[in-house]
This record gives structure tokens, sequence and C-alpha cells, in this order.
DNA sequence: GCCAACGTTGGC
DNA sequence: GCCAACGTTGGC
């Protein structure tokens, strides 16, 4: 077997990333240019990790508004970049300022993020009342990381609990 | 502000 | 490699 000439396209994922409101909300994204914003500050390997290993140009997001009055998703976006590393780990005035990491082999990275629409806020407790949403990463009991997959079936039905499906 | 849950650090 | 201590997240 001889390995095709491009890369078969491989089915859309899904993701949901947070975004405390207060640093970047989904109105802030899409007054962004290009409504795109370089997703700075993801300081989990675990989340690093699906941007460098799993998320693809086109992936579908979920922007989620998390530590804020009324938690839960507010906008549609998708994946509009790979990765390159992320210069707030550089930054000595930044929050997201990682002495540790060695510049020659950057530890942080960051994709951009394009909004796409905002929606009605799906608040936290409507998404728990759903059962079929019983097993949504967020949901989980601890769940803090910032950015977790999302099943296809979860997605299309959020999409729909937007009102938009 | 509280606190449960989680990830990371560092002593051993 | 273990695991206690610590810092952070994030809903409430």
């Amino acid at each position: 077997m001889t390995p095709p000439p491009t890369a078969p396209a491989r089915a859309p994922r899904y993701w949901l990333m947070k975004s405390e409101p207060d640093e970047c909300s989904i109105d802030d994204a899409l007054a962004a240019p290009g409504a795109t914003v370089p997703w700075t500050g993801v300081r989990n390997y675990q989340a690093r990790n699906f941007m460098r290993d799993d998320m693809q140009v086109g992936d579908g997001v979920l922007f989620y508004h998390s530590s804020c009055a009324e938690p839960g998703i507010a906008g549609i976006a998708r994946v509009a970049s790979g990765t390159r590393p992320d210069p707030t780990q550089f930054d000595p005035a930044s929050p997201y300022h990682d002495p540790k990491s060695p510049p020659e082999q950057p530890r942080w990275l960051l994709l951009d993020v394009q909004a796409l629409r905002k929606t009605r806020l799906l608040p936290l407790p409507e998404l728990r009342s759903h059962p079929e949403l019983a097993d949504l990463r967020v949901l989980q009991k601890g769940s803090r990381l910032s950015i977790t997959p999302v099943d296809a079936a979860h997605w299309h039905r959020i999409v729909a609990l937007l009102g938009e499906g």
C-alpha cells in the first residue's frame, strides 16, 4: 500500500475551551481582529497536549465562560491555527510567566481560536439538567481542565440546545 | 470567602 | 518511586 499523496482529512473533532470573561469573553473574541485570539495561558500538560497532538484547524469549539457569575457556554468558535510557543511564558511581567521554561525548548504552547458567533448563555445548571450530557467532561466533579474533548453527539445536542440546530 | 478536587513539587 | 504539602481552579 502506498500512502495517499495528501493526508486524508480526518473527521472534525470538538472541544470545550474555558475562558474567564474578565480576561477574554466571547464578545472580546468577536471584537478582536478577524475575531481571532491567541489562546494564551494554558499551563497544564494535558491541555497542552490536546492542543499539540489532537486539535486541528477547523475543529469545533464550545466557548465556555468560567470563574464568573454565570458560568456556561457562551458561543461557538473554531480552531484557527496550529500550535506555536506561548510568548507569555517568557514575559516576567505576565501572570503566565514560567521562569522554568527553557527558551530553546518552550514548555507551553498556544493556538489561535476564531470566534464564530455569540449564542445565548447555556448555563451550567441547564447543562446538568440533561441526562444525555451527563458524561460531558466539564460536568464531572472536580473537572478543572481548561480544554476538554467533546463527543460529536454531545456537540450536536448542545448546538441544538443553543437554538442553532 | 469557602472548600473540594486536582496537579505539581520536592524530600526521602 | 512514594506521598505529603502546597498552590490553583472554579463552582457555590
